[in-house]
DNA sequence: ATAATCATTATTGTATACAATAATGTTATT
DNA sequence: AATAACATTATTGTATACAATAATGATTAT
């Protein structure tokens, strides 16, 4: 295998979490270190210090003489996560309510109005995906908070793949707009109180439904 | 500089990762591969995937061709810290009143007692804080979620070093040990939604201390 | 033919060596 | 004497080379 472009450390830890996180190298995938050596362009020790920030953030599991193999989520984990999303997602919804004003929710608040029921209706996973998506990322600058965004972030990247699944759960989505229109409404309202508890209802909820029909997620 | 002993990787990770929590190697220290490569008796590729290790826990932070330093907290970050585990440990005090009972703390319960206000009263802020600490422990290990104890402990790392300063604020010990005896009664009551609310509010009272005098923290 | 043993290959683990950069100290000039 | 230019040193950044281990395949004995 020839050796491609150069790359800064930076850039491959990142390309190399997306690759995991959105599901283009699988769980339980060997990651080869020569290999990754020869595609970025870059040495063997270098690509070692990546894999350890890599298993470090959770991503992989390094065992012994075997190599590294990208880390395969269990059921249990997977629900851990959720729960804990539960709270740390509230309180950016909590913190976002306190740090902005109606206005700064228009636009949000229009495209989860009648194109919402559109998406919903159409069963457009991929554009309920980017919309709620988009709402999470609002939702966690808004929060103003440099460790919560980090850390909000960590977690999503462990079980983004698995998002993937859960809006597809018969149900999902039209029980997930409502939600989501709770939690746009008590932001907007100001209430930070009433945020947190909506944005973990919603989480809440897709937990349960996770659980109910995990058969189809593993 | 003379070699020493032979450690394990995750020995050196794990030495290191308390050095800096506990506070022997202090914030702003520039860490010197030669000087750690010579103490541990490995080679410096290995003490540099170690530092990259310790850099994506967030204890330490590499400057490019200037060296790796231990991360200094700044005042926003560890209120901001402080209101991450108000949610967090919020969370483990829910699950520890579900999987418990009243039996399962009765030792703790006796320590919070007479021996606890005997601590208060005679100022014994090492047995305050080795006794909170041990109920700490206790509460994270019987959430029973592996993800939850992974992510408190990463979290408090960060800021043991901290915990010291705060305990020895004017009235704090007074406040926190009625604090931990409501956080200790409602799980015993096999009440979640009270033992999260209640560690929730020690947290955040100890969050108001830390900003009232934050002049003597800083 | 099948299983066990050995040799070969591939991959990880580690150390050494060299290049690049920044910090430090020294000398020369005004 | 003070400052600027230069040389030296220390430290980081990177690659190569070698050792140890595990996986693979071939060969032999039953």
């Amino acid at each position: 295998m020839g050796k491609k472009k150069k790359n800064s450390r930076r850039e491959i830890f990142i390309e190399l979490s997306e690759r995991i996180s959105d599901g283009y190298i699988s769980p339980g995938v060997k990651l080869i270190e020569q290999e990754l050596s020869s595609e970025f362009g870059v040495s063997r020790p270098v690509i070692r210090e990546i894999l350890s920030q890599l298993e470090a953030q959770g991503l992989v599991k390094k065992v012994p003489n075997k190599g590294t193999v990208v880390c395969k989520i269990d059921p249990g984990s997977l629900f851990e996560i959720f729960e804990i999303r539960e709270v740390i997602e509230g309180l950016a919804a909590r913190k976002a309510a306190q740090n902005t004003t109606a206005k700064d929710w228009k636009d949000l608040e229009k495209k989860f109005g009648a194109p919402g029921d559109k998406i919903v209706q159409n069963k457009q996973f991929e554009e309920y995906l980017s919309l709620v998506t988009e709402f999470r990322k609002r939702i966690v600058s808004s929060a103003q908070s440099k460790e919560l965004s980090a850390l909000i972030n960590s977690i999503y990247a462990k079980i983004r793949i698995v998002q993937r699944r859960v809006i597809i759960l018969p149900g999902r989505i039209e029980k997930g707009i409502i939600e989501h229109r709770e939690v746009l409404n008590a932001i907007m309202k100001g209430d930070p109180d009433m945020a947190e508890s909506m944005k973990r209802n919603n989480l809440h909820s897709a937990l349960k439904d996770l659980k109910r029909y995990k058969k189809w997620v593993f």
